[in-house]
DNA sequence: GGCTGAACAGCACGAACGTTCGTGTTATAT
DNA sequence: ATATAACACGAACGTTCGTGCTGTTCAGCC
């Protein structure tokens, strides 16, 4: 309908892959331009400075994580079950079957973690996000009785980002072929500490 | 002695630590001249070119990696009692006792995982080198006695290295303060689970 | 059928980028 | 004392950066 919406989303479609690949930083308004086959004012007019753009790619990443990895695992049954749905689906996040080259977001994390400002407060924020949204997935596993009443949820989670983190990088940097069978496992044990004993 | 090195010994001090905040590429032969109090002539002619220059930086932090990690925690007995002090220097590490603002070469793991070129191989490398000390160590654990047999020495290494990730992401990004116990809890678990039932 | 407003292109800007070159200074060697 | 090599500097190169300003195109409305 509106065709400059639909222009804006293309933008974030090509300038989320680009920042999957080279970084935030390393997105730029000529080479996305380019990419996208517009001039650079046609494509700075979209966002009014490269700040914003920055900010709309994280934005971006979200929606698509939320879209792709969390609200499918929710379709599987609250539990043990979501969580490995969940995970699974993490992992080809990761692997970036949805966006080639990994997780922007991941990348900016680490780009922007000493670097003061909207976009790391933003960042810092989802990835808070997503932190909290793993954390009430165990919650719900331990309340649904798959899992241990003592629990510590919290731990449940961070070593579950931390397998997340760990497999993209071993994937797309290493490019070990066992990354994915190393993270299932340290997940199936995770798990299974996490289990009824 | 020999002047030049001491000042491009300087040099990569202050690029090392630029590079643990605004990483290796937002890492610029200008701004290391202004914090070196140096004309960008006179930097740019210690390297030959920014690629030489982020080389060299990736080189230097391995080496203090090497020198501040490894080697201190070789200090310590074989076995379990190494593999502690291993972990504790390592989230030192990433925690910016050595360098603030984190370790540069996992910034510029995930910067340079979707970019081919002489720096990623070089990172790719040295992220490499580091999995295969952590597996001799862990291995060596397992012939003290102090672990299982059957242990899955890959595994286990992969996993504290994902700690290592989880920790600086959650400690730099999030400033959770339970950082460093998370990282420490999980390890626990890891060792835990490794030693002999 | 002109009018309006949004989307995009064209052009120009100052700044910063990596890089080159010529020159001065200083320490070492002869 | 003089020649030599290393070191750092300042100026300038061409390019690209982000960002404005001025048009042009074109759909939708009165």
């Amino acid at each position: 309908m509106n065709r400059g919406k639909t222009t804006r989303e293309r933008l974030l479609e090509v300038a989320t892959h680009a920042a999957g690949s080279v970084g935030l930083q390393g997105l730029t308004i000529g080479t996305l331009a380019q990419s996208a086959e517009m001039s650079k004012s046609g494509v700075f007019a979209h966002f009014g400075s490269k700040e914003e753009l920055q900010l709309a790619v994280v934005t971006s990443a979200r929606q698509r994580f939320i879209q792709d990895v969390l609200e499918p695992s929710y379709a599987a049954p609250v539990g043990s079950p979501r969580l490995h749905a969940l995970f699974q689906r993490w992992l080809d996040w990761a692997e970036g079957t949805s966006i080639p080259g990994g997780c922007p977001i991941l990348t900016a994390s680490l780009e922007f973690s000493g670097r003061p400002g909207v976009v790391r407060d933003r960042v810092a924020h989802v990835q808070g996000e997503l932190t909290t949204a793993v954390e009430k997935t165990v919650k719900m596993a331990v309340e649904e009785g798959h899992f241990r009443l003592d629990l510590d949820v919290v731990q449940f989670a961070y070593q579950m980002h931390c397998l997340a983190l760990g497999f993209q990088l071993r994937h797309h940097l290493l490019r070990r072929s066992d990354a994915r069978a190393c993270a299932r496992a340290a997940f199936d044990y995770l798990v299974n500490f996490a289990g009824k004993s």
